[in-house]
DNA sequence: AAAAGGACCTGGTGGC
DNA sequence: TGCCACCAGGTCCTTT
């Protein structure tokens, strides 16, 4: 589900309503998400006062007294801010009760995502530690995309779809940055200009900021943290807009596969 | 080292 | 109504 807009809509989301306040209870309905949740994360976690949640990519960064719980929502995970005694529903895996009688409860029917615990600086964790740049950052620019991809054969989507690379950019945001930056998607990575990664890195700021402003995309079920849907996806250009007319020329969006993604484009458009 | 493909899961949709 | 194939905001791991 969700991408870099949909990960930072939640942060914002939450960050009010826990900074400050204690973990008092964890429950665990369903340990098996993509790693197993720690049966000892209550006591890892009880008592602790959360004082600040950070993003790192696609991953949140729930900072606590002694230590950090690393969310990933993976491919259909929500976190939902909800008053304590709100039964469990399907697809319920964890809840952190709070002290203000709030709790974070984790939402994720394919369980792609994962709660883990950290004491050591998360950013130092084996599934953060080679991320690529955060690309909302002046790390991210077009000189470092032209760099990384010299020699390489890889397709440009599938190649600022690594988070190696840059992080963030999932399957919708991608194809909207390349329509953006008027490149074809398949064309391979190593063979692109400098000047043409100028334009995908400009773009690829301007549709993540915006899409941030708009509070993610929902296209099926995402929402915040507090169930509000996102409207980005009011702005789409390519995304699932398979056979209609471009925004910009009117000729019919395309749609292929790669590396078993959908990826939409503009054939007039997009070189 | 890089590329390609499978793996992990549930649920929704569309065709017959 | 049922069954089946295919698709979905991700990404790690194994094999070539």
């Amino acid at each position: 589900m969700p991408e870099l807009p949909e990960v930072e809509t939640i942060r914002r989301c939450i960050t009010p309503a826990v900074i400050g306040q204690k973990v008092t209870e964890v429950i665990i309905r369903n340990p098996n998400l993509r790693w197993p949740v720690l049966p000892t994360l209550s006591d890892c976690l009880r008592e602790q006062t959360i004082s600040a949640v950070e993003r790192r990519g696609k991953y949140l960064l729930i900072h606590c007294g002694h230590g950090t719980l690393i969310v990933h929502l993976g491919m259909s995970g929500r976190f939902l801010l909800e008053v304590v005694n709100k039964p469990a529903e399907k697809h319920d895996h964890l809840d952190l009760v709070l002290s203000n009688a709030k709790m974070l409860r984790l939402n994720d029917p394919r369980r792609f995502g994962c709660a883990l615990w950290t004491e050591e600086s998360p950013l130092l964790h084996p599934l953060l530690r080679d991320l690529g740049p955060e690309p909302l950052t002046e790390d991210f620019t077009g000189g470092f995309l032209f760099e990384r991809s010299r020699g390489r054969s890889l397709t440009v989507k599938e190649f600022i779809m690594n988070s190696r690379i840059v992080v963030g950019v999932g399957n919708i945001y991608a194809n909207e940055s390349l329509f953006a930056a008027k490149i074809h998607p398949t064309r391979p990575a190593g063979r692109i200009s400098l000047q043409r990664y100028n334009q995908l890195a400009t773009a690829v700021k301007q549709v993540l900021q915006t899409a941030v402003e708009q509070g993610g995309t929902t296209i099926r079920d995402f929402c915040d943290a507090a169930g509000n849907a996102g409207y980005f996806q009011l702005e789409l250009q390519v995304y699932k807009r398979a056979g209609q007319p471009c925004r910009i020329c009117g000729q019919p969006i395309q749609t292929i596969r790669q590396a078993h993604r959908g990826t939409f484009f503009c054939r007039k458009c997009q070189r």
